[in-house]
RNA sequence: GCGCCAGUAGCUCAGUUGGAUAGAGCAUGUGACUUCUAAUCACAGGGCCGAGGGUUCGAAUCCUUCCUGGCGCGCCA
């Protein structure tokens, strides 16, 4: 054990990990230079928070990485690392334990200054990038010949926290909502409403349950021979730009792009009309795609269909996988529609990142995708192209989700029974509130129910959906969360204090408040992984730790009744900054806050 | 047949890319509401990390062989 102090006093948050491995660094220098570690060598070690909080904050595995090359005792050349390791008024001791692990202990007063940082910045701390990029996000893109179902949920609340967590470090975030606009399943929609109309009925109101009309429109097609005929007609018609068919065609997606419009404002999605961007809009680019394909020499026609075929994709009995971009009878196919968007996203956009937010069942389809644009030369050496998939939503018996009657969940009936749901609970715990303010808190609780739920887990793993466990208001749930916050606000609600008014000193005697200002200067580092991997439930996983902390903390430690005036605005400055912190994390999440529940 | 993904407490899930005694929540048991909201907090029990083999100071994590489940694999999207 050693006592170190001085020197170095952090303007902003700074990431003492950071700090340390740098550290660390030198030392491996200076023991080259004694000769202690052979000169090439440059050993991969690690900084990482500890588990255990009798570990200290921080640890190192260097020392048991130069065992080997040092030819020496990992603690005897840990002793030796700690002697060189520069006075540093962040960490108050170092130790060295277990097998020759190096750990560090945080000093409180650093702890307690990084915290008045955090509190000064309206960033709360976290840093803005310093080279921006153009990320171009693709997400939720329904179908819009049917109405939103479960299956959209995933793509739609996961990309969205996405393009939210790139947006607040400082990228240039652009929406790109890919929708389902064209093809053949439209020629029979057509048909159908042209047949309606000829019936004299109003559209809008035929459209108003567009599930139905779908399946309807189905149920004709298959049923009737003249009936598929005229939806063939129409789709030829369709796409050789016939005006009457396209005006019948815009009166449809208008229809089903503001039911959509109408589930992303209910839901928080920050998607707008400026962010429709669909297949229809990549239509006259597909013969120039052929063509360019043919030009890069990968074209190859094979059973009439054109292909490209590429060696790293092998299919059954190791014959390379096609990709095909046409089929025989000429039409296109999505892999040519993702190819021209994804043109278009790098040459219009100027797209250097490129995120898929679409189900991982398609894994193969986009590392095929990938590959041709390279090999095609549509996608620039260093643009970024990445398939953030994820897995299908299970209901409680272990299968993909279906509704009591078997039927595919309709995303907006899922809403109304969250919020049906969330509101009784409340409604259970507040028999004296009034109804316009149970239908608010119902609805923002409902909401923040479903995202959290689907955004706590996972992004790629399979995930089951049950109300039971959203909205049961224990435990790990959006409702905890924002429990949590309205706990902080009525601190101030009740005190009449405005938030940013508290000044003085940041006190940290207790272990709890210790635990509570640690987690809080983690925010801009936990932003930062979930922007480059595209995982909003480590941001989940932080918010659960730091309202749990911040739980115990109210629980533990009075803040209005501080024994002491310099205790209580301490107390009241951590509140200010948890509740800023959840207010903001919450809302990366695309999730509101209440003042009261 | 080939390929991809998954298998962690009774249930739902984490596990910081190879670190120390594998963690949360639910459920179960115990304790805490004249106190800033008990939608909470404190504590306890609960594990062959699917199985075997290997790599090394050290494996839930990497390699390998199996088992189980899911999903892809030529003209749907």
């Amino acid at each position: 054990m050693r006592c170190i102090s001085v020197s170095f006093i952090p303007q902003e948050i700074y990431p003492v990990k950071t700090y340390v491995s740098e550290q660390l660094h030198k030392v491996i220098e200076t023991l080259k230079q004694q000769q202690f570690l052979p000169e090439e060598l440059s050993p991969q070690f690690t900084v990482e928070r500890t588990r255990d909080k009798s570990h200290g904050d921080l640890a190192t595995n260097l020392a048991l990485t130069l065992a080997k090359p040092a030819r020496s005792n990992p603690r005897q050349i840990a002793e030796k690392i700690v002697a060189l390791l520069p006075g540093e008024s962040a960490i108050k001791r170092v130790e060295i334990a277990g097998p020759g692990f190096i750990n560090f202990f945080l000093d409180e007063s650093w702890l307690a200054q990084q915290v008045k940082n955090a509190l000064a910045d309206p960033r709360m701390g976290v840093v803005r990038i310093q080279q921006p990029q153009t990320v171009v996000i693709d997400y939720s893109s329904p179908n819009l010949a049917k109405e939103m179902h479960v299956g959209h949920l995933r793509s739609t609340i996961i990309g969205d926290a996405t393009a939210r967590t790139l947006e607040f470090l400082g990228h240039r975030v652009i929406r790109q909502n890919h929708v389902g606009d064209w093809g053949t399943q439209f020629g029979m929609l057509l048909a159908l409403m042209e047949e309606r109309r000829q019936q004299g009925r109003e559209i809008s109101m035929e459209l108003a349950d567009l599930e139905s009309f779908y399946r309807e429109a189905k149920q004709r097609f298959d049923a009737s021979p003249e009936f598929a005929v005229r939806a063939r007609q129409l789709v030829v018609a369709l796409q050789s730009g016939d005006e009457t068919c396209l005006a019948l065609w815009r009166e449809f997606l208008a229809v089903s792009l503001s039911h959509c419009q109408k589930l992303y404002d209910r839901l928080g999605v920050s998607l707008g009309p400026d962010a429709v961007c669909g297949e229809s809009a990549y239509n006259d680019d597909l013969p120039r795609v052929i063509s360019d394909l043919d030009k890069a020499g990968l074209l190859t026609e094979d059973q009439g269909a054109r292909c490209v075929f590429l060696e790293e994709f092998k299919g059954q009995d190791g014959t390379p996988l096609p990709m095909i971009v046409q089929k025989k009878d000429g039409g296109y196919l999505y892999a040519t529609t993702d190819l021209a968007a994804l043109r278009y996203r790098q040459n219009q956009l100027k797209a250097e990142r490129i995120l898929y937010f679409v189900d991982v069942r398609q894994s193969l389809h986009f590392q095929q995708l990938f590959a041709v644009a390279r090999k095609a030369g549509f996608l620039a050496a260093d643009t970024q192209t990445e398939h953030m998939g994820f897995g299908t939503v299970m209901g409680d018996d272990g299968k993909p989700f279906k509704t009591r009657t078997g039927g595919v969940a309709k995303l907006a009936e899922l809403i109304d029974e969250a919020e049906t749901r969330a509101r009784a609970l409340v409604a259970g715990k507040n028999p004296q509130m009034d109804t316009a303010e149970l239908d608010e808190i119902g609805r923002v609780v409902g909401i923040a129910s479903i995202k959290y739920a689907d955004l706590s887990k996972n992004r790629s793993s399979d995930y089951l959906f049950s109300f039971d466990h959203m909205i049961s208001f224990e435990g790990d749930t959006g409702p905890y969360m924002l429990y949590a916050y309205t706990r902080v606000a009525s601190i101030f609600r009740k005190a009449g204090l405005d938030e940013k008014s508290i000044t003085g000193e940041i006190l940290l005697n207790e272990e709890i408040e210790r635990e509570l200002a640690s987690s809080l200067i983690r925010f801009s580092e936990i932003l930062t992984r979930v922007a480059e991997r595209g995982t909003p439930h480590l941001l989940c996983g932080y918010l659960y730790e730091l309202a749990a902390s911040f739980s115990s903390f109210y629980k533990n430690c009075p803040v209005l009744g501080a024994e002491s005036e310099p205790l209580r605005n301490s107390r009241l400055q951590l509140c200010q900054l948890t509740a800023r912190i959840l207010r903001q994390g919450l809302s990366l999440l695309g999730i509101g806050t209440l003042e009261r529940m």
